[in-house]
DNA sequence: CAAATAATTATTGTATTCAATTTGTATTTT
DNA sequence: AAAATACAAATTGAATACAATAATTATTTG
């Protein structure tokens, strides 16, 4: 192996969290350990070590004598999801605004660049992974070690709904892409500005025009055709 | 060793739990990977596992290179602390009330009694774990995989500051405590009722109680004594 | 032939061994 | 004598080897 072990585990760290991200890696699969220690080149001990890190984060989750797998999403995950999103993206990007670093202003700057570009070449994973990082980073503006790990499993959840529900099919949501782009450059403005306040309503704001655009996908206009006769089943 | 494998790891882990929310083991304490698998009769490996494990709850932090270390609370992680705690606690008593299942209602009852029955024993480590159960139990009947890891961490926390801070010298504090016990009495009741809205109010009542006993200690009354002459220093 | 049970295989968990990194100490150099 | 460097001890990280648990297949029995 080319690289040292430290950096195959980063590697495998990385790519299993984008993995998981971008759906690549499905809610519920199973991983297997021996397959992918050898295509990391890394033994069964430090990728069990990367098991229980990523299972930390909410990537995973581990079950006894059984294996990691990926972290399941049912109905009642996305009710969940519902309820704590506006709650905890406001709160962070408040504080956000507050505590942000000049250091950290420009990374955010750099990521809505990235974010800006990956619109533009329309690959629905980068797009999903370049806004989570947008996100991401605001978390680490906002420092508070309470609430960014619910923010964490938050943006693990918002990425892989926005890779299911999100494919522009009609204007109406290319639109709204644009709009959220938009938004983040008001984020950083009201963050630039210190202004907590505004930047947690226009977190809001951001999290409207995303559920909005998710419930138009869990909840499509029904269909209109009738029902049609049952093979075996008769009307009177 | 008397146990099987599994039971002595998860003594370990009760046990590291037990010991960094009583501060036994102190914020920013190194724990010894050989003497710690000495004791408990485990290998290294396992005990790492149950290192990463703690890590990713909060109770630990690793470091490359450099082994465990108990979480640290500085003046950031009390301001976060305080910011965070009303949210979280509110919301999750709120959504314990709209989702606790009876079997979840009586677990919370016993939990309380227990909180009772350490009132009056007095031992402040056993007060602050029975407590800190209570609420991690409304944890679990609020059932939000995204707001609970948060709650988890302040729970740590909490039970940490109560530990170097509550040591009821006067009636004033005796009086808090009972007055504590009943606000417990108070969202059991609220949670019986499904009422998620009075559970909410309560829960931030109750927070405001703490909050106030943790502010009576970080903030004491200045002392008056005049500042003495220093040896060498002479007044014109 | 179906259900239950026993044996085999595969997978996960733990222990031991080996390698790499860090830290403390001693020695050298200016 | 202070700083810097080199060496040694200790501690952490990874790999291999071994044990235990779960899953699968084959066999037996009603």
């Amino acid at each position: 192996m080319s690289a040292t072990a430290k950096e195959r585990k980063d590697l495998l760290l990385d790519t299993l969290r984008r993995d998981v991200l971008t759906m690549t890696l499905q809610p519920g699969a199973d991983l297997d350990e021996v397959s992918l220690s050898e295509d990391y080149g890394l033994s069964r001990t430090p990728l069990r070590d990367a098991f229980r890190e990523l299972a930390g984060e909410g990537y995973l989750t581990l079950r006894q004598n059984r294996g990691a797998r990926v972290a399941e999403m049912g109905h009642r995950t996305l009710r969940d999801f519902f309820l704590a999103a506006p709650m905890i993206y406001s709160s962070i990007t408040q504080l956000a605004a507050e505590n942000a670093t000049p250091a950290q202003l420009d990374e955010l700057k750099d990521a809505q660049e990235a974010f800006k570009s990956t619109l533009r070449t329309g690959n629905p994973s980068d797009r999903t992974l370049s806004n989570n990082r947008f996100h991401a980073i605001t978390g680490e503006m906002a420092g508070n070690v309470y609430l960014q790990p619910s923010l964490k499993r938050l943006l693990i959840d918002h990425a892989r709904i926005s890779m299911t529900f999100y494919q522009p099919r009609n204007s109406r949501m290319v639109e709204n892409v644009s709009l959220a782009s938009e938004q983040h450059d008001g984020i950083i403005r009201a963050i630039e500005d210190g202004d907590g306040a505004k930047a947690a309503q226009l977190a809001l704001d951001h999290w409207e025009l995303s559920r909005g655009q998710i419930e138009l996908f869990v909840m499509p206009t029904a269909l209109e055709a009738p029902l049609g006769a049952v093979p075996g089943t008769h009307t009177a």
